[in-house]
DNA sequence: GTCTATATTGGGATAGAC
DNA sequence: GTCTATCCCAATATAGAC
């Protein structure tokens, strides 16, 4: 990691995971990317072999530690069964994506790549983040003892969804973004403790299946 | 509508649509649109001037009904204000998506557009959106009277966020694909009933904000 | 490992005949 | 309004000198 040719290639992964954030995979060409890195455009395909590869590369480069923090801060509250409950199991999901700035490449890049083309990035998505949902999936159950396996899924897809959005739109629309400032993290922090609680109402709510038919 | 230059336009926007519901609009081509909808590559230029002109118009083809059925489901429940309710708002703002099917492109091009570079789309996704969402969010304000403006628009955006990520991913991760057949609709039903009671208890959850700083 | 130069393909848009 | 043909440019990727 500290030879000079990781200069080269971190360069190129910070460059590229900027611009795939901002713009999306398909609209961000190489070139840009290599004058962004400030290095050739060869560059970009003799370390990574392909544009493909490239974004693979820094999905996993900023992918991997966050999902590293997240089965930590699991890890943590298992370790203290009695104090566990859903409110510290979904922050130890939510928070490793906001270190005090919500507008970071960090989360906004994981969030576009949802959007991006299926064939392109699904294989991806479930190498990087199935272990982690189904960890947090299995935490979660012994604390909502109401919920079916599938009910929880269901659930946990909807809180996943609610936070994808809320890291590409880091405001409601129509609501005025904050002033820009060091009041930015804590905003963020504000913002997603509303997250937290809307996220763990839906996810205890009710489940009694039996009144499903009530509908409409 | 019926001259018969509509004929082509509404090949080219049907395809477009498509289309861009797949793969998104940076990596959809016009040759592939011209293609898809058996025209030729100049009638596409031709008609809508630039191929961001046909998202324009291809947005505004989708979104528009789905806005007047909406708008006019509220309008229907407002019309007796004794029978109003959350649930109920909340249905009116989410089922005229799914119209049984929720594998189809019309969820779809509105899901994907939602995760295009900013500087294209926001102005089109606040044109068509903003002001059912401002409808929306003004009907819910007298049942959800322990919630201040912000903290409504706030939930209101993690709700848009659940049903977003679920038109484009019909499934949670991990979970098998429902067998293909016709109990597609069925299964759209009963999926929308989840996001629905995951929804609304967000929605109704606690509010009172003098209790936020109990954080950890 | 890094560069220049280039091969090759495909893109959006347009001119001008019909 | 529709077509053919084409302009012009940008894209990914690679070959080969250094």
């Amino acid at each position: 990691m500290s030879n000079p040719t990781a200069t080269t290639r971190q360069r190129i992964i910070a460059a590229a995971d900027t611009l795939f954030a901002e713009r999306g995979f398909a609209a961000t060409s190489l070139r840009s990317i290599a004058a962004g890195a400030g290095v050739n455009l060869a560059a970009a395909n003799y370390h990574f072999g392909s544009k493909q590869g490239l974004l693979s590369a820094a999905l996993h480069a900023r992918i991997a530690p966050i999902n590293e923090v997240r089965l930590q801060a699991l890890d943590d509250l298992e370790a203290r069964p009695a104090t566990i409950s859903v409110v510290k199991v979904m922050d130890a999901f939510f928070l490793p994506f906001v270190s005090g700035e919500l507008d970071g490449s960090l989360p906004r890049i994981i969030a576009r790549i949802h959007a991006e083309p299926e064939d392109l990035i699904r294989p991806l998505l479930t190498q990087h983040f199935l272990p982690v949902v189904e960890r947090f999936a299995g935490a979660l159950r012994p604390l909502l003892p109401h919920l079916d396996s599938d009910e929880l899924r269901w659930r946990l897809h909807f809180a996943v969804g609610a936070m994808i959005h809320l890291l590409i739109f880091p405001t409601p629309m129509g609501m005025n973004a904050p002033p820009a400032g060091d009041s930015v993290s804590e905003t963020a922090a504000t913002t997603f403790y509303r997250l937290q609680q809307f996220v763990v109402a839906g996810l205890q709510q009710g489940g009694d299946t039996s009144t499903e038919e009530q509908r409409a």
